[in-house]
DNA sequence: ATTGTAAATCGTAATGATTATGAATTAGAA
DNA sequence: TTCTAATTCATAATCATTACGATTTACAAT
């Protein structure tokens, strides 16, 4: 997802330009990684001091439900990042150290539903975490 | 696991035989399913009126800890069960109707470490989420 | 059985993430 | 330029979880 594409789902969903969205936008469009609504706060807030919970709170949620972020939940907390591109079902690993996101494109659902027949499938969660090639070779 | 083997442990690392973690793991014998700290706290306070939150959080860690219960986060809460007793690695489906829970055997984690070369893959979640038979059949 | 002490509990307060509210501001169409 | 609904700001409320000091309890040693 681009910033282009994510501007256009929001007006044609009626909702407006404003310069809170762009910089929160921006941030995303800026790393591959999963962000924390403290994440963005953090950083925004030395250039807009005025930047509150509730906006970046708020517009995490509309871009969620228009299919502009995608969220999952690590250590208790939401984290956000650019919704994929790619069209075909894939899972994440996520570097624990780094933050940085792989797609992965085996998934094993086609396995799972013959092992429960009759059992109403409504979603699943399949993430790894652990270090990526970058962090692995790191002294700590 | 069962109370016995519970105990067992709890002893063999130091720990007292006290009648707020015997209520805690009965409610947990009692039941195949994931709870809340707020689960058990609902239910014992009626017993006990002077339960506490420290008793429960305080116990549950604890057991967690020593192997006792295993934990996974749904909906942004801690959820707790015995821990399974099989002793081959598998996941698990999770009824989002009745709570009850399935032992899935199959893993894909073989598949994925080749797709992972240069990763030092540390841990994975893997669940699957839906209604179980019972509650497939239900008219909500 | 009694006592001593570390562990556990109680009652409550603090914390941290998230959600909600009401007043003030702003984007974008008329 | 004006109007109005959408958005933001500032703050408070909520919910799960963790922490703290005082009191109580389990259990081992006497």
């Amino acid at each position: 997802m681009n910033i282009t594409r994510a501007w256009e789902i929001l007006k044609d969903n009626g909702y407006k330009k404003t310069d809170k969205r762009e910089l929160i936008l921006n941030m995303f469009e800026d790393t591959d990684k999963y962000l924390t609504a403290r994440d963005l706060l953090t950083v925004l807030k030395k250039d807009f001091p005025g930047m509150s919970f509730d906006t970046i709170y708020r517009n995490l949620s509309t871009f969620v439900d228009l299919g502009i972020l995608e969220e999952t939940e690590l250590n208790g907390e939401r984290n956000f990042r650019m919704h994929c591109e790619s069209e075909h079902h894939h899972h994440h690993f996520i570097c624990m150290e780094c933050g940085k996101v792989k797609e992965i494109s085996v998934c094993p659902m086609e396995m799972i539903q013959e092992k429960l027949p009759d059992c109403a499938i409504e979603s699943h969660k399949f993430e790894i975490y652990g270090k990526c090639q970058n962090c692995v070779h790191e002294t700590v």
